[in-house]
DNA sequence: TATTAGTCAATAAG
DNA sequence: CTTATTGACTAATA
């Protein structure tokens, strides 16, 4: 039942090569904008501009795009989602020409505009124009009956020749529904099997990760071999490991940007040294919401509590110090909790340690090694 | 060539 | 069914 019909976006322009298939690019987007609807915006939202008929394709809205914050926005599309009853594959494949699996993540973890480079800003500039008008949402639900016409109609006319009983499966074929390609022959194609690293594979994977974030091919060979995984499915691991730790910092700097700052006499300070940091205004805005401080499993992943802001200080280069850089007790070893709290009875677990900013701290000694070796310091990172 | 950024797509979780 | 997670792959960069 998956959908080898694309619901009705119309020219779908995907030029593609490469066995597999990506990038599925520009799905359907106008702006007819027949009604002129109060159109007011959300909080710091600006208003960049459609271009539908005014010639502009999204790339280049997207290139002259002011700076949008994808927090709002995410947050505005998430609300407006589950207020309308839309999920996440519609309005993934319709609107953005993404998957429901990047969609959701995309919106449950949005990098900041800073950080995203041209392509990764151009699903927020299309959620930007979507949510500007209203209208847009009728079309999306007028597609969701649509869809949900076809399917029971599609229904139907599976359950009009077999058999009666409908709630289930009917003998022995059944399975083995619609595939991409179905009428002709649809030969070999086995659906690749996913590979699925089990827990201790994990951890020993994340161990090694502690203390070596970039291993070099003979450490990654040692450690395939020593978990039986395939060579690349290592180096895999540790590209998409570093990537996601580095995600999340990103997001406890926007949620770290949010506290700290009561009045607003702070917001940017002024001395700002030369280097070419990120310049966060609209705070996240978001009031409520206890966001973050959930994780906390047991055996496997570690979590990252609060962050802090990273600011840069010319003057008091000093006060750096920031939660994430904190590094409790990295290693290994730990257990026996030398418990030396003066509450009573507190911190049951805990042996889950914050690996995530040990490991952080080498990611970040890693970088500074590698900046080290350059000149220009405007370039680094921190 | 090594890494990163962005996604896909299978499948887990809810 | 819908959303979340994650190994693998492509294109862009350094």
């Amino acid at each position: 039942s998956p959908a080898p019909e694309s619901p009705l976006s119309s020219a779908e322009e995907s030029l593609n090569g490469s066995g597999g298939d990506q990038a599925p690019q520009a799905p359907s987007l106008e702006t007819p904008s027949g009604e002129p609807s109060g159109g007011e915006s959300q909080p710091g939202t600006p208003l960049p501009l459609p271009g539908p008929v005014t010639g502009l394709s999204i790339q280049e809205t997207v290139a002259t795009s002011p700076e949008l914050d994808t927090y709002v926005i995410t947050k505005k599309v998430k609300e407006v989602l589950t207020d309308n009853n839309l999920g996440q594959r519609l309005f993934g494949e319709s609107i953005l020409g993404l998957t429901q699996g990047s969609v959701s993540d995309l919106l449950a973890r949005p990098k900041p505009w800073h950080k995203l480079s041209l392509k990764g800003r151009e699903p927020f500039v299309r959620m930007q124009l979507w949510l500007q008008d209203p209208h847009n949402v009728e079309k999306l639900m007028d597609m969701k009956r649509l869809e949900k016409k076809a399917y029971l109609k599609r229904r139907h006319s599976s359950l009009s020749d077999g058999h009666s009983v409908d709630g289930s499966l009917a003998g022995p074929e059944f399975l083995q529904s619609s595939s991409p390609q179905h009428h002709p022959a649809a030969q070999p194609y086995q659906k690749k099997v996913r590979v699925v690293l089990g827990p201790e594979e994990k951890e020993a994977l994340k161990r090694a990760y502690q203390e070596k974030p970039y291993p070099s091919p003979k450490t990654i060979e040692e450690l395939a071999s020593q978990l039986n995984l395939k060579t690349s499915t290592v180096i895999n691991w540790f590209h998409n490991y570093r990537s996601r730790i580095r995600r999340e910092l990103f997001i406890e700097e926007i949620q770290a940007a949010g506290a700290a700052k009561a009045g607003e006499g702070d917001s940017c300070d002024g001395t700002e040294s030369d280097s070419a940091m990120e310049g966060r205004h609209g705070c996240p805005a978001g009031p409520e919401e206890n966001r973050g401080a959930s994780e906390d499993q047991d055996g496997p992943e570690a979590g990252v509590s609060a962050g802090s802001p990273a600011q840069r200080n010319g003057t008091t280069s000093s006060s750096v110090s920031s939660g994430l850089f904190s590094v409790s007790e990295a290693g290994l070893s730990l257990s026996v909790p030398v418990n030396h709290n003066s509450a009573p009875v507190r911190s049951p677990r805990d042996n889950t340690l914050r690996k995530k900013k040990a490991a952080n701290l080498n990611n970040i000694i890693h970088r500074l090694e590698k900046a080290a070796v350059k000149e220009d310091p405007s370039e680094w990172e921190f």
